[in-house]
DNA sequence: GCATTATAATTGAACGTTCAATCAAGATTC
DNA sequence: GAATCTTGATTGAACGTTCAATTATAATGC
């Protein structure tokens, strides 16, 4: 076959990959049922396009292109106010996983990443340090204007970023707290106020 | 043998388990080399003690006291100030997972969450539920007295432990970032005050 | 335009290994 | 000697992977 057919059965068969592995973690995901998830008839030919399942499961991690590696080079936030750029964040990370393939991956990452350093690597370079190289400069230049007070802009970042991590992994993990779960914007709104002004009431003694 | 020399071989053999689980994973994790780690000369023995494999992990996650039950039980905490109640919060949290075995119990809990159910629940029932029970009327009694300003206590308990759990997460997850990672305390010192008093500098306009 | 050849893709059967689980037999304790 | 505990050997199913054989597609020669 062409080309063309030979990327479609790849595509094909990560896509099944993707699926099976999200759903049933690496170890339980066979070859078998993936084989199956992208009806094949033979298990086999997944040989044919991949070296072995963990070339196959790599292929998956790869092709994933959710990821956070664009934000960074936006560099159209840097003259937003610390509200906006940090709405702008937001609103691009939970735009990220709306997507069902995305919110799989996520799942894989989480999952993976506590036992298998690769997956670890991937997660760090995708997300984490993406999310921290956009945000750490960014905080240090408004706190230099005086936009922030003077504070540890790895902290601040690295409590903003597990606030927005903490919503979509209890999305993802407990469907059953999800009636309690606030709407993606409610929360981002809720949260930029209090990363902004905090919570602080007006009876300031105890 | 007696009660306490099987309360022994049980206790042998679920410590074994958990750091097998914690550092393979449920599936690849191999009643043969739980069997090893715990010197037993035959893994048969291990069915003596335990149905199946299910339910030796069943009784891992059972044997784990890390949690956080006791928290909610302490209502001492009602008087205190929010900053010192967080703060109070914050430290226990982080007691907890300076404890070896609560870091493989937390390493499984999210990693088989993901595919587990039963795992999950568990997960929901000893992390996320009592910390949320806990915040959340927490920050009802003290918006009512106007210690704190009017806002959802649901989307702000979710943010706080959003803060805590992200910094754990990272810990056991990137072993490459340490280098960048706060000490506790003096995390828990900046995520306290931003959740006070907000990152607000004093130019208020851009 | 048809026959021939080469290459790419697909298949089903089989391999060796590993796994959870079982079993019959032995050891220990009371 | 009966109950409790321990052991090494064994089982059958499932796994990732290989392979020889087969079909589909494209390329070439006439």
């Amino acid at each position: 076959m062409d080309a063309q057919v030979q990327a479609n059965r790849r595509a094909q068969i990560i896509f099944a990959a993707r699926e099976v592995f999200a759903c049933e973690g690496y170890s339980k995901a066979s070859i078998k049922k993936i084989a199956t998830k992208a009806n094949l008839n033979s298990p086999a030919l997944i040989y044919w396009y991949f070296d072995n399942k963990a070339d196959l499961f790599a292929a998956v991690l790869a092709e994933a292109t959710l990821m956070l590696h664009e934000i960074s080079l936006n560099n159209l936030i840097e003259d937003l106010a610390p509200q906006e750029a940090l709405h702008f964040l937001a609103q691009r990370f939970f735009e990220i996983f709306e997507c069902p393939a995305n919110k799989r991956i996520f799942r894989i990452l989480i999952s993976e990443s506590m036992n298998n350093a690769e997956v670890s690597d991937h997660f760090a370079e995708t997300v984490i340090l993406p999310l921290k190289n956009y945000l750490v400069p960014y905080f240090q230049q408004k706190i230099a204007v005086h936009l922030l007070r003077p504070h540890d802009p790895e902290i601040s970042a690295r409590a903003f970023v597990g606030m927005l991590m903490h919503y979509v992994f209890t999305d993802q993990t407990f469907p059953q707290l999800n009636a309690s779960q606030p709407l993606p914007d409610v929360y981002i709104e809720e949260v930029i106020k209090i990363f902004m002004d905090g919570l602080q009431g007006e009876n300031l003694s105890v």
